[in-house]
DNA sequence: CATCATGCCATAACGGCGTTATCACTGGAG
DNA sequence: CTCCAGTGATAACGCCGTTATGGCATGATG
């Protein structure tokens, strides 16, 4: 019962939004009663905790699993890549675990400063940049790393809100900030938009096979 | 009691949160019955609806009073940090604005890409840095808005959540992102380093003579 | 076998929510 | 004065999260 609470749970969430997820409704869709709900859970709180750490989990494990080639500054502009395309596929679970301030920690325990294991490939990736002498700015590796996170993470927020540019915009507006990024860093220019676009291409390619990490889908777009 | 249920829905909202707003509690310290709430408002959603658009509003005024020195790159860091600050000082409302889309509008009737005036004060802003000759990509001023406002909104919303870089970290971090914002468009690094520290100056003097312009706040820490 | 303890959940309830129907009251217009 | 529009107090409806109660299986124990 438990697992078919989790998964209508799921489901709702996706589907319909946090506001959607009501006790009732959760035990209606499992085929059980409220009561069923709180024999597994402490609280509704917990059930939604459960559903969002779960899928917070599934991305960080495939943003561990991103390919890792001999561009850093590839391999940074591809996790920022990965991260937006989970939110746009998943646009409840992602505004959900925003909210909550879930989405650096993937681990349960973790203190509250980002602490989770994608968090450390983040910064490895932007301390493999400065290691390679692409970046020269923040030295620091974890600050490089928040600055990176927090852009790529009110880019997407934005654009779920539909603040996204006007169309008519030149230029692809993701594109220019993975640039931006690496440029700000300390890149030079030109092998900040020969690496972006390579990871553009990385992505596409491996995107595909790994389709099954999440579940089902509905169509997105993530060409931005 | 119209103006008595929005002072009291914008300090329940600022002070406790949305979640802490209900209809009975709002009549309560508004000295009155939930009916006059529906007398004067549709919904309760049109509550929270109109204190946020008078907050954005005013976010909005203040945005546009920034003093506009010769120094364009210094102030589009100075809007940043004027944003940031309204942030930190009233996280609940602009959390709730931030959910509600409506950081942008500051206009009713706007279309959903940004349009509100701030937007087109910051895209000026922008645009001067262009002509001026210190910024150089993206060459449309409006996505070069949008890449600045995203990154500062989604560290505002990273630091709101608690999940600024740890302590102990190198530089300030907010200075630290302006500064790659300003790297990033295209600008010289030292020039652009010049030009944060500048704003920031700037931004000292005139944060305290127009500190009346907001309602009263509780201590905040902009420094970052 | 009977007995009992345990875990699960259906029913129904409690208080609180947003919202609405009803109606008493007030104050100005004719 | 009457009449009317506007205001809001009372109480209700159907939701919500949560919980008390109790029935029903199941499996251990004698």
């Amino acid at each position: 019962m438990r697992d078919r609470l989790v998964e209508a749970a799921a489901r709702i969430l996706a589907e319909h939004g946090p506001s959607s997820l009501s006790a009732r409704r959760l035990a209606a869709e499992a085929g059980t009663s409220t009561m069923s709900v709180y024999t597994h859970f402490g609280s509704m709180d917990d059930v939604v905790q459960e559903v969002l750490t779960a899928s917070t989990l599934n991305l960080h494990r495939l943003l561990e699993r991103v390919p890792r080639g001999d561009d850093p500054v590839a391999h940074v502009a591809l996790l920022g890549r990965v991260y937006r395309s989970a939110a746009l596929r998943r646009p409840h679970i992602f505004a959900a675990a925003s909210a909550k301030g879930l989405l650096s920690q993937g681990d349960a325990g973790a203190s509250t400063p980002p602490r989770g294991f994608t968090w450390q490939t983040l910064v490895q990736a932007v301390q493999d940049c400065l290691d390679a002498g692409r970046y020269r700015r923040p030295q620091d590796s974890e600050l490089g790393a928040y600055l990176h996170w927090a852009s790529v993470h009110g880019f997407v927020t934005l654009e779920l809100s539909g603040m996204a540019p006007t169309s008519g915009v030149s230029g692809l507006p993701f594109e220019t900030m993975l640039e931006g990024l690496a440029i700000g860093a300390g890149d030079d220019p030109a092998r900040a938009v020969a690496s972006v676009a390579a990871s553009r291409d990385t992505f596409a390619d491996w995107n595909r096979p790994t389709d099954s990490d999440q579940e089902p889908a509905p169509a997105q777009g993530p060409g931005g």
